[in-house]
DNA sequence: CACAATGCATTGGTTTCTTATGTATCTTTG
DNA sequence: CAAAGATACATAAGAAACCAATGCATTGTG
């Protein structure tokens, strides 16, 4: 099951930023691929969507970035600044209360870890 | 804490389906009531983003009207209808799923109920 | 050597929400 | 009893965020 694109909306930024808190410096195409096989196929991200967002936190001063070359093709590496770690356990916070709250609304049940 | 908008997106559909499928009919003002009251004022669903949503449902047949009157003022009620009903348990199972699969991709800890 | 995969990026369009506005009635309070 | 706030519907213009499609270029594979 993929799941609905709506419900993923929102929810990219946390994402990239998540992903870029663990693993140090990674690639664009690389987040795609790691989220892909983290969740079963399940979450996949679109290219058309994941550029602009990277674009857009490097912009807000959260990512910065580093081109290198393997051959002659071109990789360009994001890591997250000091805000963006930051920024990246708040968004991650944000996430878990949100999730607390739609619980309720939902009334959904409570998977034990 | 009020969420981010951008965390809230897409899953408006999915709160409006899941309030109607527990208290028989609702108007829409009271969709918003409720959800504000359940969540201790952390969703507030505005005018503008409700009223679309509910005549979007409806255009799809998931939700049935009635209109009536409370001395000259206009009130009208959404039911679910029996493909509404069956979208309600579907959208919550999505998003039960989905924040599985979020936990893992943003090592999130559960709380126990 | 064609085709899939890797890797960057942009453009056009759609969906979905926000902000603002409009209309109208009812209730509370100074 | 007038003003303000709450109730209750609705739409319109614009922004935000994403998808689908496309493009370019290189590298690995059958």
């Amino acid at each position: 099951m993929i799941f609905s694109s709506e419900l993923i909306k929102g929810t990219l930024k946390t994402i990239v930023l998540k992903q870029l808190s663990e693993g140090n410096k990674m690639y664009g195409y690389e987040i795609t691929q790691k989220v892909k096989e983290l969740t079963g196929d399940r979450i996949q991200i679109s290219e058309g969507a994941l550029y602009p967002t990277l674009h857009a936190l490097e912009k807000e001063g959260l990512l910065t970035t580093e081109t290198i070359y393997i051959g002659k093709r071109v990789r360009k590496y994001y890591r997250l600044s000091d805000s963006g770690k930051k920024k990246s356990k708040e968004r991650v916070s944000e996430f878990a209360e949100f999730v607390e709250t739609m619980k309720i609304l939902l009334d959904l049940q409570v998977k034990p870890a």
